[in-house]
DNA sequence: CGTGAGCATGGAT
DNA sequence: GATCCATGCTCAC
């Protein structure tokens, strides 16, 4: 923090109270908060802050928009507005509905199409600003003397916000909406301020203020003509991207320093010679004279509505990866998941049709053009740019990808990005991996502690339909790719969330908690999109850690003072809530000595855990500092209430897993590598065998973070290992079902794993694994079960446990029916009663009968075992999976997707059942 | 018969 | 309803 002394002071510096306990407020740029005592906390997580504590200063501004005041004079509400190029303000709340699409070196000086652009178009291709790469609103000086230069290619070039969400509706708010810089928002902007500052480019945040505000110049709203800025004169080339920004950095040791000097624009190119305005917003400046190398395109209109899942959210770190050391400045295009079918052997990447009419070279023959690809370690790629008629459109693909993608080892799910290396003009191919979470961003995932929702707010219930829970990839894939957008593009229009407006870019900020918010829209995926539901599936590879749907429901909460329904789903008992749920963190609810309940929630940052009220939400973020309930231990340096002990006995679920992993690791280094998600489970299951489980285990509570008193789900209305009427062999309930599936489901990854190794390596593992049945080790080995056997329909419960169990007489571990399915650490088999592992058992077994039946020499690789919906049910409703990124953060960024239909499952129902 | 190119289909937006 | 695009399908090789 601020302070190395054992007195600190608030950071305000109108306030200079002594904290007590200090509270985090705006990030400065050496990455640290602010620290504050509790008053300008709250002022500024209330947004008040400026109106607080600057009300007499200068540096008041009005938004050009609204109108509303804005204090520009601190770096506190650099947030709050964006700097117009033609000078002025506009505060973030007008911003947002509107966004500028950095131009493409190659595209048209700006005369070619701002005479024919809508009024309104005219006039923010002079007030509007860019990003910088990774970076929040940042001034965007236009250098005219830039539109001329490469005039020759016409490409378009949208340039994309990357992590901020920045919307791309043209229509501006006319009203005088305030800009209430809620925490969300706040948080969000802020994200992008601390990466301008932190990061990418090398200029304080006051500096744009400062020049901003001393600019004194007052916007032009209909200035048709771009225009030099008058603040920010800092070389467009270096600003626009996080890299190669060097020359621009400035003095960073204060607030007050001063842009540096006015700088002509560099004689190269910069990337950014024109605007564009993109998002599918309704900004439609293609029906103008846009051309491409001379010629009318076909599809002009196309070329700025790039969906935002193609929007390029590059972090610092992959710029810099691409452009190694060199002072190249990226221009990140465009970025795509890979689908199934991308991935795939077939070798071609299906390219979103307005990016690769907008990046790549035009092409009118279905042949295409050969184009070279340099990917991140500097090596070339030739790919075949075609594309096929379809319809009475294009599709685009790249074909021949294969080679990259495997020397990049890409899969499914992972997200490739293409960029452009100036001024060479090099399209860059780099990529990210679904797991790993960019940790640029991670500081970005700041959750609004306000109200329960994370900002990083794809992640969050925004996605999610009262009643439906995450699915794999929309939490996936937002966790992937933190920091972006946190705003949903899925609410509806009417949530009280100062972010809420609809604008069309899609990104709209929602106060889940806030009871009024609730999710009236239909739901819509997430930026992975309903089209990888098949990728949801197949890749669970990609997935590093798989949550049942009940895991899920645990992550999500009822908005206060709900309490969720439970409705049955295709035999699954799904929470359900009226108004929107909340991804909130997980917390042990337990009840304190005074026989009072309570919440035991863990610091995001010291992983303390800190007591919290039963009715307390807790943002999927959540650190001590935001422990209000307890201002002694709001600081991560206080010690933790919980004995080890006592934090042994209440952790339930998958943080013991986690040591119990370990454990199991020890006995079996070789098993480990499965011991992922259900695999665990599994392990445990078996490892444990015969070892008896600490009776402790049975002080876990069946509750799942957020269960609440009448809930119903199969979670809660399961007694606690050991306890309560115990499930009979032949029971058929949703429970016993479920744990069937996914056991059987876990058999069939683990066998496939094992197929995957050679022979002597199974026998290693099979020596190792003494305690495994053969069967479950031995691919090989398929004699052992006749092939001829009937292989019962997984439908029909009790064909299988009244046919199949005899038959299985290695298999000794048990696993307790009669507990939470979904608590790994809690399948133990040395738990009393449970026949489930002998279900588990039956289906594992009939599954690697089935398989040795059906695929005697089964390719692992077959999709049709890549079973992506470990899950419990072969809904994929109630499947969510977490990337847990390889970063020591354990935040991981997801994306949450909710499948609209049940057959979303797809392969997965097939092959659990 | 396997593979891949090209097109068709249909779900999602 | 139009469009996109992931993937299925067909057919030629």
């Amino acid at each position: 923090m601020s302070s190395s002394s054992s007195i600190k002071f608030c950071f305000n510096s109108n306030c200079k109270d002594v904290l007590e306990r200090s509270r985090k407020g705006w990030r400065r740029r050496t990455g640290e908060f602010a620290d504050l005592c509790d008053r300008c906390a709250s002022a500024y997580e209330e947004g008040k802050f400026c109106e607080t504590f600057h009300l007499n200063a200068s540096g008041w501004r009005c938004c050009e928009s609204c109108g509303k005041q804005i204090h520009c004079g601190c770096i506190v509400s650099f947030h709050m507005f964006v700097l117009l190029d033609a000078g002025g303000i506009e505060c973030i709340t007008c911003a947002r509905k509107s966004f500028i699409l950095t131009p493409n070196p190659a595209w048209p000086p700006p005369s070619l199409f701002l005479p024919v652009l809508p009024e309104r178009i005219k006039d923010f291709s002079t007030k509007n600003w860019c990003q910088i790469a990774g970076s929040g609103p940042v001034p965007w000086r236009q250098a005219p003397s830039l539109f001329t230069s490469s005039a020759a290619q016409s490409d378009f070039q949208p340039r994309m916000p990357f992590d901020v969400d920045i919307p791309s509706g043209i229509d501006r708010l006319i009203g005088s909406e305030r800009l209430s810089a809620s925490s969300l928002e706040k948080k969000k902007v802020e994200d992008s301020s601390e990466r301008l500052m932190n990061g990418s480019l090398k200029l304080g945040a006051s500096e744009i203020l400062e020049n901003g505000i001393n600019s004194g110049e007052q916007a032009s709203p209909s200035i048709n003509v771009p225009q030099k800025s008058s603040f920010l004169k800092i070389d467009t080339s270096t600003s626009h991207f996080g890299l190669g920004v060097s020359s621009s950095s400035l003095n960073e040791s204060n607030d007050q320093t001063k842009v540096s000097g006015c700088h002509a624009p560099r004689p190269t190119p910069p990337p950014l010679i024109g605007k564009q305005f993109c998002g599918h917003n309704g900004v439609d400046s293609s029906g103008e004279t846009q051309i491409r190398n001379g010629r009318p395109r076909s599809d002009a209109r196309s070329r700025n509505q790039l969906l935002p899942r193609y929007w390029p959210r590059i972090t610092d770190q992959e710029l810099q990866q691409i452009s190694g050391n060199s002072n190249s400045v990226i221009t990140p295009l465009f970025e795509k998941m890979l689908s199934a079918s991308d991935a795939g052997r077939i070798g071609r990447l299906v390219l979103p049709k307005k990016c690769a009419e907008a990046y790549f070279p035009p092409i009118s023959q279905p042949e295409g053009l050969p184009l070279k690809v340099q990917d991140l370690k500097g090596k070339e790629w030739i790919f075949q740019f075609r594309f096929w008629p379809n319809n009475n459109s294009r599709m685009y693909v790249l074909e021949g990808v294969t080679p990259c993608i495997q020397s990049m080892q890409l899969q499914a799910g992972d997200t490739v990005t293409f960029s452009r290396i100036e001024p060479e003009g090099k399209l860059v191919m780099g990529f990210r991996k679904a797991s790993i979470t960019p940790s640029s961003n991670q500081g970005n995932e700041t959750a609004n502690a306000s109200n329960g929702i994370s900002t990083n707010g794809d992640v969050s219930a925004k996605k999610i339909k009262a009643g439906e829970v995450l699915s794999t990839h929309q939490l996936k894939g937002n966790l992937v790719s933190p920091g972006f957008s946190s705003i949903d593009q899925a609410n509806s229009a009417d949530q009280a969330s100062p972010l809420s407006k609809d604008d069309k870019s899609g990104y709209k900020a929602k106060e889940v908690l806030g009871a009024k918010s609730s999710f009236r829209n239909k739901r819509k995926n997430s930026i992975l999109g309903s089209k990888s539901k098949r990728l949801r599936i197949e890749k669970e590879d990609l997935i590093e850690l798989k949550l049942t749907w009940e895991q899920a429901q645990g992550l999500l909460r009822p908005p206060l003072n709900s309490v969720p329904s439970v409705v049955v789903i295709e035999g699954f008992e799904v929470e359900e809530y009226e108004d929107a749920p909340i991804i909130g963190r997980p917390t042990i609810f337990a009840t304190d000595p005074m026989g009072e309940n309570i919440q035991w929630a863990q610091c995001e940052d010291c992983f303390k855990w800190r007591k919290i009220p039963a009715d307390a939400f807790l943002p999927a973020r959540w650190t001590c500092s935001e422990n209000s309930w307890d201002p002694e231990r709001s600081l991560c340096s206080v010690a933790q209430e919980l004995t080890a002990e006592q934090l042994e006995d209440l952790i339930p679920s998958s943080n013991r897993a986690a040591s119990k992993k370990m454990k199991v690791a020890k006995q079996d280094p070789d098993s480990v590598e499965a011991l992922e998600g259900l695999d665990a489970l599994a392990n445990l299951a078996i490892q444990e065998e015969g070892e008896a489980l600490p009776a402790s285990s049975s002080q876990a509570t069946t509750k799942h973070p957020r269960h609440r008193p009448g809930c119903t789900c199969i979670v809660c209305i399961q007694p606690p290992s050991g306890k309560g009427p115990k499930h009979k062999q032949t029971c058929t309930c949703n429970v016993c079902l479920t744990v069937k599936r996914r056991f059987r489901t876990l058999m069939m990854r683990r066998e496939q794993k094992q197929s995957e190794k050679d022979a002597e390596t199974a026998r290693q593992k099979s020596q190792q694994h003494p305690l495994l049945p053969e069967t479950l080790l031995d691919d090989n080995n398929g004699g052992s079960i006749s092939p001829k056997q009937k292989i019962p329909s997984s439908e029909d419960p009790d064909d299988d446990l009244s046919r199949m169990r005899p038959s299985l007489p290695t298999f000794k571990g048990q696993i307790d029916l009669n507990i939470q399915p979904e608590r790994d650490e809690e399948l133990s088999p040395g738990s009393d009663s449970g026949s489930m592992m002998r279900l588990v058992q039956d289906a594992t077994e009939r599954y690697l009968r089935q398989q040795r039946l059906t695929n005697p020499n089964r390719n692992s690789s077959g999709n049709q075992l890549q079973l992506g919906g470990i899950g419990i049910g072969g809904n994929l409703r109630n499947n969510v999976s977490v990337a847990i990124g390889s970063s020591s953060h354990q935040e991981a960024e997801a994306e949450c997707s909710v499948p609209s239909n049940s057959n979303a499952l797809g392969s997965t129902s097939a092959a659990e059942r």
